[in-house]
DNA sequence: ACCTGAACACCGTTCAAGT
DNA sequence: ACCTGAACACCGTTCAAGT
């Protein structure tokens, strides 16, 4: 009995709970509002209560950005021609981003310490080196698919086709930006989904080819 | 004469001045180290003094980020092949990022609202319009072409080949993540300007497939 | 052991006052 | 007209105190 003295007081709070109270404020009031104060609010806590689980507020944002990403499903694609295998993954991390597209702004900063997107690399570099590609052909590979995925999801989210941003170019002097206006107005007619998976094949035809040579 | 009753002081700055301190600042102290109290005092002037020609910090860092921009040549590049032209276009904004890397974090947001960007939009969509992009196809081409550069960039300074992101993941257990592991390890011989004209390649690769057909 | 609230050292920004 | 400094309403975080 000598070892259960004093029972420890349980924890009120889960790591879980904590990225979901923070993901939360995120969604409703932005970055911005995004404080520790408000986090604690949102969990009926103090706010130094938070400091339990994380040792400062980047810690909470590394939390929020893994509980988005956990959302991905790593395991291998199907038995597919290896650029759908591809797609399909980019795909993965597209619709999980778009559940919470307030977390945008994160990723690039938090995307390194995410043991999802170590996964996910995983898979990808499965799908690549199955097709065939090693050494360095694969890095460049790699690296040009990631660069796709934050790049794509970045531009839609901040500069959305349909946002602000391309009505403001819209509307700029045909005189100055004569083709920009122009295609502006024609980047109306295409859904994100398609911009995103227009882009990406323009990258997977690319490395089919350094497969044929 | 009665027009000139009270000379009315001169402004002791101007926004280029301002826009230099507030770089001198990033470059010195980083993203975190911007703030108004320390730009001022880079100037000598007081706190408030910089609300006479910004209306608030989200506007000074418009201009800062445009000071780095506004070193990118956005003239038409020489009478080369089209991918050649676009090769170039893409290095020139890569190499004066270059130049100050602390502004890296800053550009997705404030991308919109540079008018160097704006020409620079200008110049590759006349080089993909000479090459015979139009419509639909010219949308995707140019999107996909920006969100490279600005990917690619990202990786460059967020999660650097050479960074301390890709040694962390070269010592992971081989058990878990094996092909993750020796990507990192064989990425180490790909030089900064080799990944992103890597990446490059392969877009302008599937771009070329998609003049011929 | 776990949680709390006051306090501290910062921010951006408002405003009344100086020259 | 131009510039300044005190003050206000926020932050993240330290620390001593409560249960």
């Amino acid at each position: 009995m000598y070892a259960v003295k004093a029972m420890p007081r349980p924890r009120s709070l889960t790591p879980a709970r904590l990225a979901d109270a923070a993901l939360a404020v995120l969604d409703r009031d932005g970055l911005a509002g995004l404080t520790m104060r408000a986090v604690g609010a949102q969990l009926g806590t103090s706010t130094m209560g938070l400091y339990r689980y994380v040792a400062d507020r980047d810690e909470l944002e590394a939390l929020v950005v893994e509980r988005v990403l956990e959302r991905v499903d790593t395991r291998p694609p199907g038995d597919v021609p290896w650029p759908d295998g591809i797609r399909d993954l980019a795909d993965r991390v597209r619709r999980a981003v778009g559940v919470h597209p307030a977390v945008v702004p994160l990723l690039p900063a938090y995307r390194h310490r995410s043991p999802t997107i170590l996964r996910w690399g995983e898979a990808v570099l499965a799908v690549l080196t199955r097709a065939g590609f090693t050494g360095v052909g694969r890095v460049i590979a790699f690296r040009a698919l990631l660069g796709h995925v934050v790049g794509a999801i970045q531009m839609e989210h901040l500069g959305a086709l349909s946002g602000p941003g391309t009505a403001v170019i819209a509307a700029l002097s045909r005189d100055e930006f004569p083709l920009l206006a122009e295609t502006a107005r024609e980047a109306g007619a295409v859904a994100p989904e398609d911009e995103f998976g227009g882009g990406l094949d323009l990258l997977l035809d690319g490395l089919a080819r350094r497969l044929d040579s």
